[in-house]
DNA sequence: ATTGCTGCAAAACGTTTGCACCTAT
DNA sequence: ATAGGTGCAAACGTTTTGCAGCAAT
């Protein structure tokens, strides 16, 4: 069994916050960890589907949230109106440029950026929640630039 | 009549482009700078039609989707999955920063964010487009913090 | 025993599309 | 004349909800 330690503050989490320790609740976290790169709600009850679970869209879209408030996943929004979430489990903050034309995404960390949001919270009387900074660009070489 | 500027810009566009110049996407620019903040592309619409218009649903989301393509408004997303614009007319950049708790917008500036963007693209191999920066935050005031 | 969680289906929501008619060019 | 835009309604894809049964506490 891999991701115990994910495991581990998912239970922790779900015990502090009084909601139930169920089976579903750990598959999702399952398939979620193991998801390469982003993916949506739907992406990842498809995948589910098809490996023959019997969770239940519903409990995906619900466990996905809980995960986010427990800080095991972020959710993310690039500009398409649908949430994607990425596993931030062993990862590093990082930020997201998406190429407008053939919505490639690139993950960049950039110093500048790192306590900007705590700083600018500070000046305005807000505490931190979290941010996003996304950049929309294209990509120079068009070879590899290919449209959807 | 108010905006000259504003419709001699997007007439302008339109033509460049080859597309058709006509009443109901003035129509819209009327409305969509008026507009007092940020609104759905549906508000407006709704707005619109409960003003007697007769410009249809279709008509409103393809024409702001020009507006956004000729600068005079921007299309942002405030991790809701709603799209919303804004207009840029007369005004200078800024990002956002959105209250988790009361949905409070505001709007700052921060000459730090200034030429990142831009240099990050540089950094990447990408022209930039567009970005987006929204802080997720908490009012430090709870008096003025009322959950909606 | 009590809630809360689940699966399922249906509904809701913002957005896009198909089509017949109309209109700017 | 003709390509493109319009209004309308229906379809779409993502997300949420209602409800009866189930399972964790």
């Amino acid at each position: 069994m891999k991701n115990e330690k994910a495991e581990e503050i998912f239970r922790k989490f779900l015990k502090e916050e009084k909601n139930r320790i169920t089976p579903e609740r750990f598959e999702v976290l399952e398939y979620a960890l193991e998801y390469d790169g982003h993916f949506g709600a739907d992406d990842l009850f498809i995948l589910m589907k098809n490996s023959k679970s019997r969770v239940s869209r519903a409990t995906v879209y619900n466990t996905l949230e809980l995960l986010v408030q427990c800080g095991l996943l972020s959710k993310r929004n690039f500009g398409d109106n649908i949430s994607r979430y990425e596993s931030n489990f062993k990862r590093q903050q990082h930020d997201h440029l998406i190429c407008v034309d053939c919505g490639k995404i690139v993950e960049f960390s950039d110093s500048r950026i790192f306590n900007l949001p705590e700083k600018i919270c500070n000046d305005l009387g807000f505490e931190l929640d979290s941010y996003s900074f996304n950049i929309f660009a294209r990509c120079k070489d068009k070879k590899t630039c290919k449209k959807s």
